[in-house]
DNA sequence: ATAGGGTTAG
C-alpha cells in the first residue's frame, strides 16, 4: 500500500461486521467507519492519514473518535505517546476513557509520575474516574512506591463505590505491598468477599517482597485450602523463594512439581529459582543439572551456581564457573563477586581471592562493599594469615561490623591466636549484638591454652549480661518428617534405639582405625570423661536415628545450628564409607558432603 | 463501543 492513502481503499471503509445497535449507544456512520479503520490501522503514518480525515469529518470533538484515536497511539506496539500526547491537547472536553486511555500509555512507557499528574488534572477538570480508571494508576503508584498518594487514592475509589471491584481491591493490595505497607494490603485481602488468583498472588508476593517468607507458605497453604488451586507461574516463583529462605526441602520439591504440571517450558526466573532452592536445600547435583540444561542464561543464574558451588566447598569449579560466565558476555555484579570471593575463601585459595577482589575493583569497577571484605578477612583469616587479617580490617575504608569481628576471631580461634582474638572479641562484646557464641569461642581459647580464670571470667560476663549459651542441635529429615536432637539430650522419645546404635557405631568405627578426638573438650575433666561427653553430640545421635530409621543406601541430610566439631567430621567420614551412605551436614552456611571416607570440605573448614 | 489487576530470582 505504499503510497495510496488508506483511505482510498474502499473496502477498509466497510465496517468489518454489521455493528449491534445497542438502545444506550447509538454510533454515527462516520463513527464506525472511524472504528474500524483504527482496528486495521498499523503504523503511525497510517494513524496520521486517519487523524486527519477525522479532521476533515469534523469528528475531532468527538469525544469517542478522539478517545480511540488516542488509545490506537498510546497503547499499540508501534504507537508513540508522544504523539498520543499531542492529540489529546487538541481535544477541548477530554472525558473519561480518554484519560484512563493516556494514563494506561504512560503507564505502559513506564512514565509512572505522568500518570500520576494526569490523573489530579483529570479531577481538577471535573471528569469523574470510573472503575478503569483504579488499577492502572494505582499500578503507577506501586512502582513509584507512592504511598501518600495510592492511600488518598484509596479513599477516592471508597467515595466513588469502587471498594466492591476485584480488580481495583487486586491492585491496592499490590500497591500497598509495593509501598511496604503489608498491614493496609492484608486489611484489603481480608475484607474481600471474592478472591481471584490474582488476589492470592498480590497477598502472596507482598509478603514475599519484605522477606516474611513464612507468611507466604501459610498464604499458599490457605489459596490450596480455599479451592484455589491454580497458581500463577509468577506466585510459584515467590513460593520457591520463600522455600530457599526457610529451607523446607520438601515444600520445594512439591513446588517443583506444581510448576511441571502447570507449566511448559521454564523461564529463566522459574529455573533460576530452582537452582537457588535445591542448591541452597543441600542438593548441588540438581541444582548444576538443571543450571547444564539452561537454554538460556543470566548473571542472576551465574550467581547463584557459583555462590551455590561456594557453599558446597567446590571453589575451584566456582572460578571456573565464573570464567565461563565472563566468556559468555555477562558482566558480574557485587553480588556475585561476594559468590567468587567465599568461593575462594571456602576452598583455601588466597592468592586466586586476592587476584578476585583486585580485578573486582579495577576491571569491573565495584565498590567493595563490608560483605565483600568480609570475605577477603574470612580467606585470610582462615588460611592462618590472621595478622593479614588484622591488618586489612584496620586499613579498610569502611567500617567493620560484627561478622567481619567475628570471622576474625573464629581465625584466631583456629590458629589459637590469643592476642588478635582478645580484640576481635572486645569490638564485639563492646558491639551491642549480645551473641552469646562470641562469649563460648573467647572463653574456649582460654580453656585451650589452660588458661582457667580469663575462662572463668569470660563466661561470668556472659551470664551477667543475660546471656544463655545456644545449645548445639541437630536436625534430620526421616519419612518427611523432621528430628531435633540435642547434644547429650536423651530425652528424646526414640532415644533407647538411638543409644544401642550410638555404642555399636562406636564399636565398629574403632574396629576401622577411629580415634576420638578429645582435643576439643574443652572441659578440665580426664580423658574418659572427655570421649563419654563426645559420644552424645547432636550429630551423633542424628545420624545414629537416621541409620535406624532409613533404608541401607538412602542419603541422610542434616541441618544443625552451629559448626561441627573436628571430632564429629572425622567421625562421619567413617560413618560414611562403613555404612555405605551419602551424609549432607549444613551448619550456618556451608555445606559438608560426606561420601566414602572424604568430605568435600577436604577438611578446610 | 472502546479499556483494567501480577515480571516473580541471587
Amino acid at each position: 500500500m505504499t503510497g495510496t492513502s488508506v483511505l482510498n481503499q474502499t473496502h477498509l471503509l466497510l465496517p468489518a461486521k454489521e455493528p449491534i445497535q445497542s438502545p444506550e449507544f447509538h454510533l454515527s456512520l462516520k463513527e464506525q467507519e472511524c472504528l474500524s479503520l483504527l482496528k486495521r490501522c498499523k503504523s503511525v503514518r497510517e494513524l496520521k492519514q486517519i487523524h486527519v480525515q477525522i479532521l476533515k469529518i469534523g469528528l475531532l470533538g468527538d469525544s469517542f473518535c478522539a478517545g480511540n484515536l488516542v488509545a490506537t497511539c498510546a497503547l499499540s506496539d508501534w504507537g508513540s505517546m508522544d504523539y498520543a500526547c499531542s492529540i489529546f491537547r487538541h481535544v477541548k472536553e477530554p472525558q473519561t476513557f480518554l484519560f484512563n486511555t493516556m494514563m494506561r500509555g504512560h503507564v505502559k512507557d513506564g512514565n509512572w509520575g505522568q500518570a500520576l499528574i494526569l490523573y489530579f488534572d483529570m479531577l481538577k477538570s471535573g471528569v469523574e474516574p470510573d472503575n478503569f480508571t483504579y488499577p492502572v494508576l494505582l499500578k503507577a503508584c506501586a512502582r513509584l512506591s507512592a504511598t501518600e498518594e495510592g492511600m488518598q487514592i484509596h479513599g477516592h475509589t471508597s467515595k466513588l463505590g469502587l471498594q466492591g471491584d476485584l480488580f481495583v481491591q487486586n491492585s491496592l493490595i499490590n500497591m500497598y505491598g509495593k509501598c511496604g505497607k503489608i498491614e493496609l494490603a492484608c486489611a484489603v485481602f481480608d475484607q474481600m468477599d471474592q478472591k481471584s488468583v490474582a488476589s492470592w498472588g498480590a497477598i502472596i508476593a507482598a509478603h514475599a517482597s519484605l522477606g516474611m517468607w513464612w507468611e507466604c507458605l501459610v498464604l499458599f497453604g490457605d489459596m490450596n485450602r480455599e479451592g484455589c488451586w491454580r497458581a500463577e507461574e509468577s506466585t510459584l516463583v515467590s513460593v520457591l523463594s520463600a522455600c530457599t529462605h526457610l529451607r523446607v526441602f520438601d515444600m520445594g520439591r512439591c513446588t517443583h512439581g506444581s510448576l511441571l504440571r502447570n507449566f511448559s517450558g521454564f523461564n529463566v526466573i522459574v529455573e533460576t529459582s530452582l537452582i537457588d532452592m535445591y542448591v541452597k536445600c543441600g542438593c548441588l547435583e540438581k541444582g548444576l543439572c538443571l543450571f547444564h540444561n539452561m537454554a538460556k542464561r543470566n548473571q542472576l543464574s551465574f550467581s547463584v551456581i557459583i555462590s551455590g558451588l561456594a557453599m558446597h566447598g567446590h571453589g575451584r569449579k566456582a572460578l571456573e564457573v565464573f570464567s565461563k560466565m565472563l566468556e559468555e558476555g555477562l558482566l558480574p555484579d557485587d553480588v556475585v563477586y561476594v559468590g567468587v570471593l567465599s568461593a575462594c575463601s571456602h576452598a583455601g585459595l588466597v592468592d586466586e581471592g586476592l587476584q578476585c577482589f583486585n580485578r573486582m575493583k579495577f576491571e569491573h569497577g565495584i565498590q567493595p562493599t563490608v560483605q565483600h571484605y568480609g570475605c577477603l578477612v574470612d580467606l585470610l583469616g582462615r588460611a592462618g594469615w590472621v595478622r593479614a587479617a588484622f591488618e586489612l580490617i584496620e586499613s579498610m575504608p569502611i567500617r567493620p561490623n560484627d561478622v567481619i569481628w567475628r570471622s576474625l576471631l573464629s581465625a584466631c580461634r583456629i590458629h589459637g591466636d590469643m592476642e588478635l582474638g582478645e580484640i576481635a572479641a572486645r569490638n564485639l562484646m563492646q558491639s551491642n549484638s549480645r551473641n552469646p557464641g562470641d562469649y563460648v569461642v573467647l572463653s574456649n581459647m582460654y580453656a585451650k591454652a589452660q588458661k582457667w580464670d580469663d575462662f572463668a571470667r569470660v563466661r561470668t560476663e556472659m551470664v551477667s549480661k543475660g546471656l544463655v549459651q545456644t545449645p548445639g542441635f541437630s536436625m534430620v529429615e526421616v519419612q518427611r518428617k523432621v528430628f531435633k536432637f540435642v547434644s547429650h539430650d536423651m530425652s528424646h522419645p526414640q532415644c533407647d534405639g538411638v543409644n544401642e546404635m550410638i555404642h555399636q557405631m562406636e564399636w565398629q568405627l574403632r574396629f576401622d582405625g577411629y580415634v576420638p578426638d578429645t582435643s576439643q573438650v574443652l572441659l578440665d575433666v580426664d580423658e574418659e570423661e572427655k570421649r563419654e561427653r563426645l559420644k552424645y553430640h547432636s550429630q551423633k545421635l542424628a545420624i545414629a536415628f537416621a541409620l535406624i530409621h532409613t533404608s541401607q543406601g538412602s542419603p541422610v541430610r542434616i541441618v544443625r545450628n552451629l559448626r561441627m566439631c573436628s571430632d564429629c567430621h572425622t567421625y562421619t567420614k567413617f560413618i560414611s564409607v562403613i555404612y555405605g551412605r551419602e551424609i549432607t551436614v549444613r551448619d550456618r552456611n556451608q555445606f559438608h558432603h560426606f561420601k566414602d571416607g572424604t568430605c568435600s570440605c577436604r577438611d578446610y573448614w
